[in-house]
This record gives structure tokens, C-alpha cells and sequence, in this order.
DNA sequence: TTTTGGTACTTTGTCTTGCAAGGTATTCAA
DNA sequence: TTGAATACCTTGCAAGACAAAGTACCAAAA
């Protein structure tokens, strides 16, 4: 089961999805399928399986809350919005992910 | 225990470092001890519990090789070496990492 | 010669998390 | 009332990061 290039990419992908996840959430609220769309547009790819187990740890950390609404196309949605802890959080991830990108630069610097 | 700036850093550390490694190995042959000072040196705190699997796992599946080397400063240490597949591994990673920051960049910008 | 401290490699057990797969529930149209 | 589309949730497994403890080698001090 050699599918090396998409391991390697959903390797990586661990540890910002939770970051991905606030910052879309940011912008607007969503709910859990349209937040997948937009990972897909994004070339993030996530399954469900992943996405509804960590939105609602993120919930239980206090970093997000959610109201139900009703829709005309289905069952209801559960619209999540990130909350103030959840912006605070955000401002530590966006400084942790510029930090890892200067990071990785020396990496590939260092010694030449 | 909420030592959250620490946590969000660990978090996103993981899916790049096996990348890490190989880039620094890429460079030139080194022992673990020495891997985690360049590791420390660009920010990137690992510990002994997490990196000797690590080079054990991709020694593994042939992305490195090693030879034992006697010292002068205590026992014997073993340099790791980059092999081509290794180096192959290191394209597909240099190229999903570009391809990850685009992706945050976009994910950062939609429906601005 | 024994002890101490520094260096280096390894292993064990725990916890988190990503994911495949399967399940539940609602709406609407055929 | 059956099927398709949309949503949300759960279970079980596997990978991997880490703390902590262990093994081993060497040299200098006691």
C-alpha cells in the first residue's frame, strides 16, 4: 500500500487541521460540511470521521460554540463560531505556524 | 495542564519533522545527539523518546542507512546517511510543504 | 579501584488523534 | 413508501509524540 506522495501530504496536514479549522471559522461561521468544502477548495483534503471528532473537542475547549438552524434541504446544521478563547487560541497558532515556517527555512539553510 | 503556546507548537510540530530529519541528513551524515542540537538551533524542540524511533522507523523503510563511528567524548555513535530513496522522499516532502503553506495562505484569504 | 559525570543509544507505557467504516436522522421528490 | 441527498455522530484501529526509565561506554577524580 505504497502511495507515498499522499502519505507524505496527509503526514503533514496533522497538527494544522486544528489551526485550519479556526481560522475558517474566523472568517465566518459554518457548519461541519460546508467547512469540509472549503478544506476541499483549499486542497486541504479531511474526511468527516476526522473533522466532527475535532470540532467538537474544540467546543469542549471552550474555543468554539454552535447554534442549531433549521434548513430547507435537509436536517438541521449545527453552525459552530469561534469564541474568544477560540480568537485568543488562533492568535497563538498564527504565530506558531510563522514560527515553523522560518523554522523549516533554517533547517534548510543551516550549513551551507 | 494548560500550557497552550507550548501545546499549539508541539502539535503543528508533528507531520514535519520526519521531514526535519531527512532535510538535515540531506545536508550532510550525523548522529542523533547531534540532530537534536540542530533541531534545538532552528526552534524545533524534540526529545531523545521521540527522534530515535523516528530514525529507526525511516532506517526502516530505507530512507536512511548508518554506520557506527568510534569517539573520543564516551561510546561509539551512529551516523545516519540519507539514501536515494531517501532523497526521492525528500522531493515529494519539499514539494507537499510548498504546497501546504499555499494551502494556509488560501485558507487564510477565502471569502475575504 | 571505585565512583562520578558526561555522552549516547534504546525501550516501555500512555495519550492523542487521524481515519475507515458504519450508523442515525431529516427532507423532498418520484 | 422508497430512494436520494444532506447532515451529524460513533466505534475501533493504528500511528506516533513524549515522559521516564534503562543500558552502556568512557575518562577523570576520589
Amino acid at each position: 500500500m505504497e502511495n507515498s506522495a499522499e502519505n507524505v501530504r496527509s503526514q503533514m496536514r496533522k497538527g494544522v487541521l486544528e489551526y485550519c479549522i479556526l481560522s475558517i471559522l474566523d472568517k465566518k461561521e459554518a457548519y461541519a460540511s460546508s467547512i469540509l468544502d472549503e478544506l476541499k477548495a483549499a486542497n486541504m483534503i479531511v474526511v468527516e470521521g476526522t473533522l466532527y471528532p475535532l470540532l467538537i473537542r474544540q467546543k469542549n475547549q471552550g474555543l468554539l460554540s454552535y447554534r442549531w438552524e433549521e434548513s430547507t434541504q435537509g436536517p438541521p446544521r449545527k453552525y459552530y463560531c469561534i469564541t474568544d478563547k477560540g480568537r485568543q487560541q488562533l492568535g497563538e497558532m498564527d504565530l506558531a505556524w510563522q514560527e515553523l515556517v522560518e523554522t523549516i527555512k533554517t533547517i534548510k539553510q543551516q550549513g551551507i
